[in-house]
DNA sequence: TTAGATATTTCGAATATCGAAATATAAGTG
DNA sequence: CACTTATATTTCGATATTCGAAATATCTAA
């Protein structure tokens, strides 16, 4: 699909990732769990992609991560969202609605 | 993504294709074009992304395919679509549309 | 004749998905 | 105590698709 951001498609496991660390800082494994609850859960991410996903959002200087003890006294990994990903974030939400606005536009069209 | 419909993302390009096939046969530059009118420009298929997708659909049994003359007077190959491309179709709608409400509920969300 | 529109084919590189399994620790249950 | 469940992360290979680009071909219009 030849859209402006290039991978708007793949790209939207990234969008989701970076929405659920506006608020604050999660781990992957409460990202996992928060995601799957506001999409009622429609979305259940697997774990052998959210991980990978995470990597790259750091690689890319979108998030940052740090060791912490999790709620439930365990030692995770969390990530925090940096200025670049809240900007990609915005970025990225701008070129999905359009995405769907015009995916939709075709599904309601004549043909 | 780990959702219903396996490939719901990479999925939408055939969803599209197979709507623009519902009223009427087409070829694949037609169906290029078709999407890029309704869609007001947001997409832009590659063709190199677009004939393999057209060749994938008929090897599934959801379209078959037809020598003919185009409205252009040029030969070119037409696309019909088939029962089980209306079905898939239908399926597709409905997990894409699930999928983008949860994703737009996610946006939407405080976190 | 030169360019632009129509139409299809093919290529390789790059990348992400997926399911699955392995690892580890803490808490709770019988 | 043994066992299971929840929490949390890592890593793997197979598979599939995307993308951009270029090659081909014909027709029409300037």
């Amino acid at each position: 699909m030849g859209n402006k951001s290039n991978n708007l498609l793949l790209g939207a496991l990234e969008m989701l990732v970076l929405k659920s660390l506006l608020t604050e800082d999660r781990h992957g494994w409460g990202i996992s769990k928060r995601l799957k609850q506001i999409s009622s859960g429609a979305f259940t991410l697997n774990v052998g992609s959210l991980y990978p996903a995470l990597y790259r959002l750091e690689k890319k200087g979108l998030v940052e991560s740090y060791a912490a003890t999790s709620e439930k006294g365990r030692e995770a990994r969390f990530y925090k969202i940096l200025p670049k990903g809240k900007q990609q974030l915005e970025e990225h939400t701008a070129d999905w609605r359009e995405f769907s606005l015009a995916v939709e536009a075709v599904l309601l069209s004549d043909s």
